[in-house]
DNA sequence: TTGTAGGCGTTATCAT
DNA sequence: ATGATAACGCCTACAA
């Protein structure tokens, strides 16, 4: 392997310039860079990532963690957030947390065991009171919830709004018997609440009572089968259905199945929409209208923001900067599920 | 931060004493151990794991060269991989190639940007023609198809068995009209034709004849929504069914969906299995008996023998040790889309 | 059983 | 605009 010095000697100048060059330092005459740039080409050369990161602290990785890759929306968000980082030239070091506690906090106290400059985490299974565990001496970038310190940064969506301009869609179509997919009878400032918020304030705009024998219960986690129980506890109790408003899209698809077996067409009888967005959307017979909370935006804001933390860090000396809270826009992506527009 | 430096003077030893107690060298005098043990304690040392590397040469980093986590099979063993790494005390770093074959040369020909000591790959989109591209100079082991050179180690599944396996089930159960959907117009060495070869032995095996009329073509990909297409073209064209293997369980997701809707009871009607075990299976309505390919035991597997290929690096020079093919068991999780055991 | 010296490959400092 | 030299923090020889 041929380091710097070897570079050094075959452009015939010192190693300092090779670096020099490496890094973009912009007083150089060109033909001693092109002198270096040659034999760099010549030897195959490419400089050693670990000595440059001991040298200059920084190992120029990320630490991502989140609960679980296999459910669908954390793993296209971690696409995203390694597409997102590979756009910023640095490295995603991903560490499942496993929707518990226990793996949460490990992943605070001692992430990528120390080599990584900064960390994006997505909480699921912190509560409110556990905001001071997020005071850590190193970059740190929330995704998600923003139920915790206004001390850090957060990147995360419009959940209310998103649960709002959802239920707004199927109102918009005349539908008033809206069932809601994804309570929880223990909900905390989580997404539930958040969603919920959204659903009930798009009724109660127009004046329309929220009944909660729409309510559809998912205590045991957002998952298809659970979807599928609550749509049929609904339907089983005789309860008049047009509309579903789904928590996210695996509770969409569970409530969707159940409704045809049962012989309900949607969009006709029940139009239904699911949120997140997630690929599987696209596949569903018909194709599941849902919102786009703007996971997209989210990875990059958040990858860009944690970078920039981890830049200033260098920089200022203890002075804090401001903590951000970002919002992603979100919009609504209208497929065959809903009716199509008049 | 504490430097071991810091550490030695505060225990009263020298450096290299505080070393070799971190690396458990054996001959230290217990009181000498206590003390260096005390003295990092109270200083909340941590190991430089830059300056480790740097001297050592490796960086206790592995690669994983996946399609997309967005795709809950690679998501799922992402997170098995993760498991399995933690175990062997290493970090992952994951490259999303994207089933192009542009990323899946980029993540051979510098993986990691050279902060990992060696990488799992599994391919996608590569071709057999393209095997010589796989004698790289690091560690490397494949995920999946063995349709690779045969000098490189290699960790799959028994993809021909796992769909006779299947064939089988619905077979003594005595359906004789098996649709099989995932089929490939352009199939190579790939899971498609392996499994298609399962499919057709167990029925050649009790002196069945293949019926290209139950043949579900989705050359557009493995997806829930070309599963549901796949079966409507087969119950479009008035073929008869009783049972359906599928390739992957999205297809089969996608099968069930279309065969329900049109009114056909699973199990009683058509019996229905798929291929993955992925999370989702568990929650479909009724849930999906599938054939359960050892995704753990493949992780595992797979993540042991890199570690082993990358300190044999160390020992041996330049003798490179005769190639692995690791075959995983796999067996078939019965649930609720085939009938009973009598 | 413990200590000393030196180097892994890079970048920062300070000259020139 | 370029060069010499000293770190960064750890580990391996070798010595004691």
């Amino acid at each position: 392997m041929a380091t710097m010095v070897d570079v050094a000697a075959l452009a015939g100048v010192s190693v300092k310039t090779v670096s020099n060059v490496l890094n973009g330092y912009p007083y150089i005459r060109d033909t001693t860079r092109d002198r270096v740039l040659a034999a760099i080409d010549e030897l195959g050369y490419q400089v050693n990532v670990t000595a440059r990161s001991l040298r200059s602290g920084r190992t120029g990785m990320i630490g991502l963690a989140v609960p679980e890759l296999g459910q669908p929306y954390f793993g296209e968000l971690a696409d995203d957030i390694l597409a997102a980082a590979r756009e910023q030239d640095v490295q995603v070091l991903i560490e499942p947390t496993g929707f518990t506690r226990e793996g949460e906090l490990a992943a605070l106290r001692e992430p990528g065991r120390g080599l990584i400059d900064g960390l994006l985490f997505s909480p699921a299974a912190l509560e409110q009171t556990d905001a001071s565990l997020l005071e850590v001496d190193y970059p740190l970038v929330l995704l998600g919830e923003q139920m915790f310190s206004p001390r850090v940064d957060h990147v995360t969506m419009r959940n209310t709004e998103g649960a709002r301009a959802a239920t707004d869609l199927l109102l918009d179509h005349g539908r008033r018997r809206i069932a809601v997919i994804g309570m929880l009878h223990a909900q905390g400032a989580g997404s539930a609440a958040l969603r919920y918020a959204g659903y009930r304030q798009a009724l109660e705009n127009r004046g329309l009572a929220v009944d909660p024998a729409l309510f559809g219960w998912a205590d045991d986690g957002w998952h298809r089968g659970n979807g599928a129980l609550a749509m049929a506890a609904i339907l089983d109790a005789g309860v008049d259905v047009d509309g579903v408003v789904a928590f996210n899209d695996a509770l969409a698809m569970g409530a969707m199945f159940e409704l045809q077996v049962r012989g309900r067409r949607i969009p006709e009888d029940v139009a239904v929409i699911g949120f997140d967005d997630i690929e599987d959307a696209r596949y569903t017979v018909p194709s599941l209208t849902t919102v786009d909370p703007g996971r997209r935006e989210i990875a990059r804001v958040a990858v860009e923001l944690l970078c920039r933390r981890v830049r200033e860090r260098g920089d200022r000396d203890g002075v804090r900067p401001e903590a951000v809270l970002h919002l992603a826009d979100m919009r609504i992506v209208e497929r065959g599920s809903t009716p199509a527009r008049a």
